[in-house]
DNA sequence: TCGAATGTCTAGCACTGCTAGGATATTTGG
DNA sequence: CCAAATATCCTAGCAGTGCTAGACATTCGA
């Protein structure tokens, strides 16, 4: 028994190590880049080993869009933690994600805009996704003031979103994304007092 | 000379024909359907006049996304004409630009997220371009209050297109889309006020 | 009428995602 | 310890992609 242990540990391991290796080269050169056979290459194994792994190219996507879930769900429930009162905690979680997305442009990408087969709202949602979720709507709906907490907090989210990608498209003035980040912020925040 | 003429006229209308079919079947089964081959099959030539026509595939895109931008700075222009005082004006333009992108999302796909080639802000960009950007502006610097308008507006325009991209990607509660669009303008509004 | 220029197509390259089938190694039963 | 059964992996290939070189007509200017 304890080789059939042995084994289900090293496929573990190696389903891991596909994962990090998509993420790394999407970062380094893009998603364009992480094709079956580059990764395979990489990996040092043959292509049908990944397709023993994941059903196909798009399930290796939607692998590292839940690990960057996980790492987002963490950082968001960080980031309020020092927070006094819930301005400060609105303030750090919507900084906390557009950090998040500055820092790692492909991980965000495969989370929102890549992996689209991935349910969102519905039950069946991974467990990360419903964590991140919650962990940014938390101190959003917070500030929502005399607004719908669900549609303020979906507000905020849809803006944020746009905000960060738009930013790293060249399509605006890069020097002033701190600007633009803390008018948002004030904008969602006087919404407040209305 | 006039057989040069004729000659050069059907060119041009084999130009807007590429154009329009691939934004047509772009439309009705997204841009991933969208290959020379099929374009060719459906224009009834072979492949090799597409690349007489463009350099390449990204640059049919962006051809479709040019002409996006055409019809969305009319429709940006039209929208405020009728409206009393700036707030209508914000209210209408805005109103404009999230039901265009509801209207012809594979459309607006090709403008803002395919098209990454087209330049932006610089100088050399498509004249489309600068006037659409330059009419949503108009009336929404015009409500940016105390703000710095230019930031307000980049601010504005990337809110919006958070709003339409994550509409449409059924991670957001679908029947809310009106009440999201109104809370959005709310807040941004209210900034006026601060 | 004849060479030249223009326009178009056929055929092919290198790449993609993906898979069937065979070869190889490993574990198991006698 | 050896052979059979099993699990694992790879080679080779398919159909499709973007793109292009070279052949083929067809039309044009002299």
């Amino acid at each position: 028994m304890t080789v059939h242990a042995r084994r289900e540990r090293e496929r573990a391991e190696r389903h891991q190590l596909i994962i990090r290796t998509a993420r790394d080269l999407a970062e380094d050169e893009g998603w364009e880049a992480v094709t079956v056979r580059r990764l395979a290459a990489l990996i040092e194994y043959s292509q049908p080993v990944l397709y023993s792994h994941f059903a196909n190219r798009d399930a290796i996507v939607a692998a590292v869009a839940v690990e960057g879930f996980e790492e987002l769900a963490g950082e968001l429930r960080e980031a309020p933690r020092n927070a006094e009162g819930p301005v400060e905690a609105f303030t750090a979680v919507v900084g906390a994600y557009a950090r998040f997305a500055a820092t790692c442009p492909a991980l965000y990408d495969a989370m929102f805009t890549l992996a689209t087969g991935l349910p969102f709202g519905r039950p069946e949602a991974p467990a990360p996704l419903k964590e991140a979720f919650a962990a940014l709507a938390a101190p959003v709906a917070e500030v929502s003031g005399p607004h719908d907490p669900d549609t303020f907090t979906e507000v905020v989210w849809t803006a944020l979103h746009g905000l960060v990608t738009l930013t790293r498209s060249g399509r605006l003035r890069p020097e002033l994304a701190e600007d633009r980040l803390d008018l948002l912020i004030a904008l969602m925040l006087a919404g407040e007092h209305v």
